[in-house]
This record gives structure tokens, C-alpha cells and sequence, in this order.
DNA sequence: ATACATACC
DNA sequence: CACTGGTATGTAT
């Protein structure tokens, strides 16, 4: 209970230019207490203003004391500089997914803000967490002028688009539905109770110590909670019992859950493994068919209860539920009686608004952190707010916003007609931040490889290609292409990747002779294809020709694929499903407009509900604990996506997946009493085992004939029609696929060697070369480095001179193992804790130009 | 079409 | 000791 507004807010520093800060601003405080629905009118919205320039010193919002925080001095205290941090304080831990709401009833708020700074505060992600607060309240600025600039005339058309925009919604929320979104109550932290009893009782967090997934009751009480990385779990709560996931438990808990639901709503939309969406009113209306006597609302809560039943009878744990008249609704009932309980919200309309008004907009689902910090700034803190406001909010944001806005205040959710399919695949992994470029490339690589083999398994092939470097700074860059063809090779995909990470990190490179240091690097593929029938060309050329016959990936999979899911696609397809949801970006700085009113017919959707599951999760790795099994062996080893030459069969399989478990997913909701939780995390660490990357240097040469045929099939890198003839079609590859890496490769070292130079003696040097410098032209030497056994590639590295683009500098810090030792520790099956991807990748380099050769020696 | 942001789990 | 991963969508240029 409690609700919020703890924190301050907003306040952000804010230096710069603009404004400054200075005078205080509290944003003022409802009271405190407050159950569920306190809810603190906030006001005040033009008023001040201009400046915003909030500052910080939260205040509580309970009265009395002013509790200056102990905190923002102790996190000065650990010598960061955190001046900007200090000022900002509260405002800043507000914009932590897990800094407001959701505190289970007695947690001093304060306090466990205090805890986070203090562990935290000076961390480059509360920095970065502080850049982007500055930029809401600049946003807040300039709102709030260009509202206090309006004229007259303007705001009265505002209030007028804004009244239609309020009918519109009216109109839109009807009772002849009835839904029920059902929840499971902090799912993986209960499964782990429920296997354990000896949890029971004491405070314990699903996850380790870089993130965590769930938090049970026990331990919500002392601040902890989902997406909390789980250090700052055990800064509040020493005790803390830190659970390491069980992600396969959880998925077959998840699918008897679901097995459920499905009785009562075949077509129920899911919300990731512990939530679901329903819409029950035919399962209703047979039961009232069968009883005349039985109303809708009494129908349907024993209808609810009974599910509820038979989910603690068949897995032994409690989910909530709530009952309503439209699935956001729904949503945002089921979190109102939360542990083990069920909520009704009546249909009728003096209901509805008399549940939604004093809601904090946090609450409805949509509006997140951010929003909601914008919102605050201008004045809006709940429900009732955002109607008495929404002439300001009219004119202030984009129409589309706008609506959302209305839709949410109003409970409605639009209906998706079309079922949906998906729209993008991705892959992104988190590392020990490094800037060497050949751990990069590794690493990258191995994303590349896995993403493509998820990509097979499920017939995606996909046109636009993306690159997500999130630096250490955790500023996100993304650079995408968008090729004529479809693709679903790994060789395509790393090359494309691969030119476009060379760039960037040159471009962001704080001086010329430095890269800026990475921290995670992630790959999608949007502007899918499906199917069999997707364009194939290279993958004809670079994909397997399959022993056999069709193509299969045999290869590497080969035995096993996990056992799991597959199916994937299966999923169901429903149709019908409603769903709505949206995410919106309402920051952005000017913006303004607001005319116009509307466009039709907008869906809003509630985000994270799809139609059946299939949410397969990430990975977790382990981090300290270990995993078990999972990341042995694994391998997965990657080499180019493709198949080894006939003759020996490589090994290299399967993907990982091993460890990996997956994500997850938590909702959160918070609210009042509890929320609960969990919210994804992952620690993740791939599986992935050796690196292998080979580097590929290929002096290029080749003359650039292209020929083009016209019916043949385009070229997925130029676009351009493919040489029917053998001869130049390889040299078509040669030239074509390989001067991307060139681009990327040949720059000069000097970044490694850099970093070479910089690592201390105890660093073990390595320089591989790429071995061959042969043209790829000559592919059929190639064979002679194809990979061993182990899946593992090539370790005969032969110490090459290097040449001045062509050999990459391969070291090992001092932790690090010689590559050598690397790969035999690789084999060893066994876990070897702490690995990470950066160190397994330290070891080679990659060559791509031995998968195209192997590739195009296929073709002839 | 590309880049950035926000959201949800 | 240092803040995840996957998908979707809105806004802006």
C-alpha cells in the first residue's frame, strides 16, 4: 500500500542548459497512506513550471518528516561523483523499474532507496538512468511552455478534439464481453517454495546476483524485487536466499497452467509463462444456459474460482485473478486482490470509471516509468487526472498518444483483427564490457549463429538486419540494412553485422586509436519471410546442401534439439484476439501538435500478450552458482552456420540452449499490496562454448564480373541477379560476400593492437593470423582448416606474418587462457563457472572466408 | 527506411 | 564485483 509518490519524483537535475535548477518543487505528496487507491490529485499542472527544474529532496510523502535522505550521502560518500547523482537522487531511483510501487506493506521506501544509491548510485547504469531523467524533464519543460503559450483558441480546440476523443472512447467500452486475466502469484519464486519448503518463511529471490526474476513475499518486505539485480537484493536483505532459475520447471508448471485455461478460453492470449488473458464469455453463457437461475456476474466469478481451484489442485500453487468487462480492465483487476485472490469488477459504467479514477496512471498498463515521471511533471498523477487534463494533454501530444491516453482512462481496449505474426526475431547477449575487436567479432559471431538456427527452426528468413551495441556507457547504438533478399545464413547475417560494428565502433570511438568499450551486443532480423518458400538464394549457396537432400540442418543439430518446446510454431494460432496494446513513446522533447484529431481506428493493445505462448525465453547463465548442466558441453558451436564438408561431420552443433533457459517473465504490476512479480532476467551467459572464429582476410581480388543473368536468383548482399555458370558464381561470391568483411577487417589494427599493447605483461599474445591467405579463390585449400571434431575450429593456428590488414592480434588477459588451453579446457564437459562469453570467445578469429569457399565449392 | 525510445514480461 | 533478453510499436527524421 503505499503508494508511491514516494519519491519524488521527478526532479532531475538539470544542468545544462536549460534551466536550472534550482527551487524546489515538490511535487507534492499525497498522503500517505492510502490503500489501493489513494490516489493524491495531483495537480498543479501549469503551474510551474517552465523551468522544472525539480530538485530533488524527496520528500515523503508522509507528512512529517522530511527525512533528508541518509542516503543520497552515503552514496556521495563512496566517491563517485555523484553531485549530479545527489541532486537528482530521487528522481532518479524513481526511473528504476523496481524504484516505486510495489512495496509490500511495511518497507520504508526511503530507506530502501537509500540502500540503492548507496550500492549503486555512482554505477554507469545510474548515470546513464540520470541522462535519460534529464531528458523527461526537459521534455516536462517544454510541455509545460508550450501549454502556458497557448492561446485561448487553441486550448479551446483541444478541449473540443479532447471531448471527442473522450466520446469515441465511451463508445468503445462496452459489457458484452467478459474477460479474465489470470495470473500466477510470484510464479518462479513459488515453484521454488513449493519444490523447498524449507524457503518458506524466509526471504528468497529467484535469479543471482546480477539480476533477479522474483522475489517472494518474505523478501518484497525488505525492497527486493523483480529486475533487481540481486546484489542490491542482498544490500537490503543480507539474508536473502538467492535461488538459481529452473527454467524448464517453470515452463512445464506453466504449460499445466495453461492446459487449464485452455477449458475455458481455447484462444486465450498469453502473457508469458504465469499470466494469461481470457475472454470467457462463451464458457459463461453455456453455464448460464445450462442454469437459467445463474446471472453473468455470479457465473462468472464461480467460474473464476473454480479455475483457480484446479490450478492449486493440479500445481500446488496460487494465482490471482481479475474479472472485467475488457482485458485491460481485466489486467489491471487481477492485481487488485492479488496474492490468492480474485476481483470483480462490475459491468456497468459508474463501475468502471469509479475503479479507474483514482488510479495512478502507473498502473494501467502502457504507461511505464517514463510516462509516468512526464505525466507527474505535468501535473497528471492518476486517472482522474488525466480526464480533468486532457485539453493540456491534447494539445501536448501526438493524437495517437493522445487516444491512448483516453483508451487507457477509459478501460477500453481495441480488438486486433488480424491475428498477429511476428514481426522480428533477435538474439542479444551481455558481456563483460570490452572493446577488443576480435572478442567482439567472436561474440557476434555466435549470436549470428544462433539467431540463424532459431531462425531454421522456425522457417524465418528476414530482409532487414539490425545491430544493437549497447556501450558500457549503456548509451544503445542501432544500425540496420535492408537487403533486396531474404536471408537466413549465419555467414550473411555475421558479414552484414560484422561491416556495420566496424563502423560504428569506429565512429564511436572516443579517439581514433580507442574503441569504446561494448557490453552487449544484439542482432534482429525483421521484415520476415515464412516458410519453405522463402527466397533461398544463399542459402543455397552457403547453407547445406543437405546429406540428403533437403536441408536440413541437420547438421548440427543432430541429435538433439532440446527437448522443450519445439513445436514452436505450433502455437496456435488463433484468431480473433484482442488484444490490445501499445507501447508509446510520449518523451519526446517538442513536439507538440495537436491538431488533429485522430485517426481512426487504432488499436491499442496491451503489450506482452500474444496469442499462445511460444514466448520461449532466454537464457540464463549462471553466474556464480552454477548451472548444471547446462553449459557444459555444449557446444554449440558455431562455426559458420553451415555444414562442414561432407566428410566429416561436424559436430558443431547444437545451438545452445543449453543453458539456457530463458526468460522470463514477471509482470508486474504493482500496486498495492503486492506485486508481484517477476520480471525477466536472465543472466545470461551463453553456453556458447569456443569461440571459433576464424578470421577471414581474403585479399580480394577477384575481378568483378558479374554477370548477370536475368532469371536467376539475386544476390541477397548486391541484390544483383547470380551467375548461372559455376566459375562466376564463385567469383561473384568471392567478390561480393567478401567485401563486406573486408570493409570491416582490413581496417587497420591499430584498435587491437592497441589493446594488445595495453594488456598487461602477464597477458598471453597470440597473434593467429589468418592462416591461409590464400584467395578465396583458391577455395579448395580451404578444406584442409575445416573444423576438427570438437566442433571446434582449427586450431592450427599457424603463427602467420601477420600482414598488415589481414592478422588480428589475439590476446588473453591475464585471466584468460592461451587459446590452447582454452580448447582443451573446452572439452572438458564440465562447468566451468564464471565462464563468459568474452572469455571463450578471446580465442580466434573468424573466417568466413572458409565457409564460403565451402559454400561455393558446393556449387560446383 | 532508419534510429531511438518506451513498454511489458 | 556493476542492472537481462525478446518482441512490438510509436515518434522522428
Amino acid at each position: 500500500m503505499e503508494d508511491d509518490d514516494s519519491d519524488g519524483g521527478d526532479g532531475a537535475p538539470v544542468h545544462g542548459g536549460d534551466e536550472d535548477e534550482e527551487e524546489e518543487e515538490v511535487q507534492h505528496g499525497c498522503g500517505g497512506e492510502e490503500q489501493k487507491r489513494g490516489v493524491c490529485p495531483g495537480e498543479d499542472g501549469e503551474g510551474g513550471d517552465t523551468a522544472v527544474a525539480k530538485r530533488a529532496k524527496v520528500t515523503t510523502a508522509n507528512h512529517t518528516t522530511t527525512t533528508t535522505l541518509p542516503s543520497l550521502s552515503s552514496a556521495s560518500a563512496l566517491g563517485a561523483p555523484c553531485a549530479a547523482l545527489e541532486r537528482a537522487g530521487s528522481s532518479v531511483t524513481g526511473r528504476l523499474a523496481y524504484g516505486r510501487n510495489k512495496t509490500v506493506k511495511g518497507v520504508d521506501h526511503e530507506k530502501v532507496m537509500a540502500t540503492i544509491l548507496a550500492t549503486s548510485g555512482s554505477s554507469a547504469y545510474m548515470k546513464r538512468l540520470q541522462e535519460r531523467s534529464a531528458r523527461t524533464v526537459r521534455s516536462i519543460a517544454s510541455k509545460t511552455q508550450r501549454w502556458e503559450a497557448a492561446t485561448p483558441r487553441e486550448r479551446r480546440r483541444a478541449a473540443a478534439v479532447a471531448e471527442e476523443a473522450v466520446r469515441e472512447a465511451q463508445e468503445r467500452l462496452t459489457f458484452s464481453r467478459v474477460y479474465v486475466h489470470c495470473d500466477m502469484d510470484a510464479f518462479y519464486a513459488s515453484v521454488e517454495e513449493r519444490d523447498n519448503p524449507d524457503l518458506k518463511g524466509k526471504p528468497m529471490a529467484v535469479g543471482g546476483m546480477k539480476m533477479l526474476t522474483t522475489a517472494n513475499y518474505e523478501a518484497r518486505k525488505y525492497g527486493v524485487r523483480s529486475a533487481m539485480p540481486g546484489y542490491i537484493g542482498k544490500a537490503l536483505c543480507p539474508h536473502l536466499i538467492l535461488i538459481k532459475p529452473r527454467f524448464p520447471v517453470y515452463k512445464s508448471v506453466s504449460a499445466i497452467f495453461k492446459s487449464i485455461l485452455r477449458d475455458y478460453d481455447p484462444d486465450f492470449l498469453s502473457g508469458g509463462l504465469d499470466e494469461a488473458s481470457l475472454d470467457i464469455t462463451d464458457c459463461v453463457q453455456r453455464r448460464m444456459d445450462r442454469d437459467l437461475s445463474l446471472t453473468r456476474e455470479a457465473t462468472a466469478c464461480a467460474l473464476v474460482e473454480e479455475m483457480r481451484a484446479r490450478i492449486l489442485a493440479a500445481t500446488n500453487l496460487t494465482a490471482s485473478a481479475g474479472i472485467a468487462c475488457t482485458r485491460r480492465l481485466a489486467k489491471t483487476c487481477s492485481d487488485w486482490k492479488k496474492p490468492n485472490g480474485q476481483y470483480f469488477l462490475p459491468f456497468t459504467l459508474d463501475s468502471v470509471t469509479a475503479f479507474l479514477r483514482p488510479l495512478p496512471i502507473r498502473k494501467l498498463s502502457g504507461i511505464g516509468n517514463v510516462t509516468e515521471e512526464l505525466l507527474r511533471g505535468l501535473g497528471v498523477e492518476t486517472v482522474a487526472g488525466m480526464l480533468e487534463q486532457r485539453a493540456k494533454l491534447q494539445l501536448l501530444f501526438r493524437p495517437r498518444t493522445f487516444q491512448f491516453f483516453m483508451h487507457v482512462a477509459h478501460g477500453v481496449s481495441v480488438p486486433r483483427t488480424r491475428t498477429r505474426e511476428r514481426k522480428s526475431i533477435s538474439t542479444e547477449r551481455t558481456f563483460d564490457a570490452t572493446s577488443s575487436r576480435v572478442q567482439l567479432l567472436s561474440i557476434l559471431n555466435r549470436i549470428c549463429s544462433k539467431l540463424t538456427a532459431e531462425m531454421q527452426e522456425k522457417q524465418l528468413a528476414g530482409r532487414c538486419l539490425t545491430l544493437k551495441v549497447k556501450l558500457a556507457t549503456f548509451h544503445v547504438l542501432q544500425r540496420s540494412v535492408t537487403l533486396p533478399t531474404p536471408i537466413a545464413d549465419s555467414s550473411v547475417l555475421f558479414a552484414q553485422m560484422r561491416a556495420i560494428m566496424a563502423r560504428e565502433l569506429e565512429a564511436a570511438s572516443p579517439s581514433p586509436s580507442r574503441m569504446p568499450a561494448v557490453r552487449l551486443l544484439g542482432v534482429r532480423v525483421s521484415s520476415l519471410t515464412f516458410g519453405r518458400n522463402r527466397a533461398t538464394v544463399l542459402d543455397r549457396f552457403v547453407t547445406r546442401r543437405g546429406n540428403g537432400g533437403g536441408d536440413d540442418d541437420g547438421s548440427d543439430g543432430d541429435c538433439d534439439k532440446q527437448g522443450m518446446d519445439e513445436n514452436e510454431h505450433s502455437a496456435s494460432r488463433q484468431d480473433a484476439v484482442d488484444t490490445s496494446s501499445r507501447g508509446m513513446t510520449a518523451v519526446d522533447e517538442d513536439d507538440g501538435d495537436g491538431d488533429d484529431g485522430d485517426d481512426g481506428d487504432e488499436d491499442d493493445m496491451m503489450p506482452g500478450l500474444f496469442n499462445d505462448e511460444v514466448t520461449d525465453m532466454a537464457m540464463m547463465g549462471d553466474d556464480d552458482g552454477d548451472v548444471d548442466g547446462a553449459m557444459d558441453d555444449g557446444d554449440d558451436g558455431f562455426a559458420f552456420s553451415d555444414v562442414p564438408p561432407p566428410a566429416r561431420p561436424l559436430p558443431a552443433a547444437s545451438h545452445d540452449e543449453i543453458g539456457n533457459g530463458n526468460s522470463i517473465r514477471g509482470h508486474d504490476s504493482d500496486n498495492d499490496d503486492d506485486d508481484d512479480d517477476e520480471v525477466v532476467v536472465v543472466e545470461a551467459q551463453t553456453p556458447l562454448r569456443d569461440a571459433s572464429c576464424h578470421l577471414a582476410i581474403a585479399p580480394t581480388g577477384a575481378a568483378s564480373t558479374i554477370p548477370k543473368s536475368a532469371g536467376s536468383p539475386l544476390c541477397p548482399v548486391c541484390g544483383r541477379h547470380l551467375p548461372t555458370e559455376n566459375a562466376a558464381l564463385n567469383t561473384h561470391v568471392d567478390e561480393c560476400l567478401n567485401r563486406h568483411l573486408l570493409s570491416s577487417i582490413a581496417t587497420p589494427d591499430t584498435h587491437d593492437m592497441h589493446n594488445t599493447a595495453a594488456a598487461p605483461t602477464t597477458t598471453t599474445t597470440t597473434t593467429v593470423s589468418a592462416a591461409t591467405t590464400t584467395s578465396v579463390a583458391a577455395r579448395g585449400t580451404v578444406e584442409a582448416t575445416a573444423p576438427t571434431a570438437t566442433g571446434t575450429p582449427r586450431p592450427t593456428s599457424t603463427p602467420a606474418p601477420s600482414s598488415s590488414f589481414s592478422s588480428l592480434q589475439l590476446f588473453s588477459s591475464s585471466n584468460k587462457k592461451p587459446p590452447g588451453q582454452q580448447r582443451a579446457s573446452s572439452k572438458k564437459k564440465k562447468k566451468r563457472r564464471k565462464q563468459t562469453m568474452q572469455k571463450q570467445t578471446a580465442t580466434s578469429a573468424v573466417d568466413i572466408r572458409h565457409a564460403l569457399s565451402r559454400a561455393a565449392q558446393r556449387w560446383s
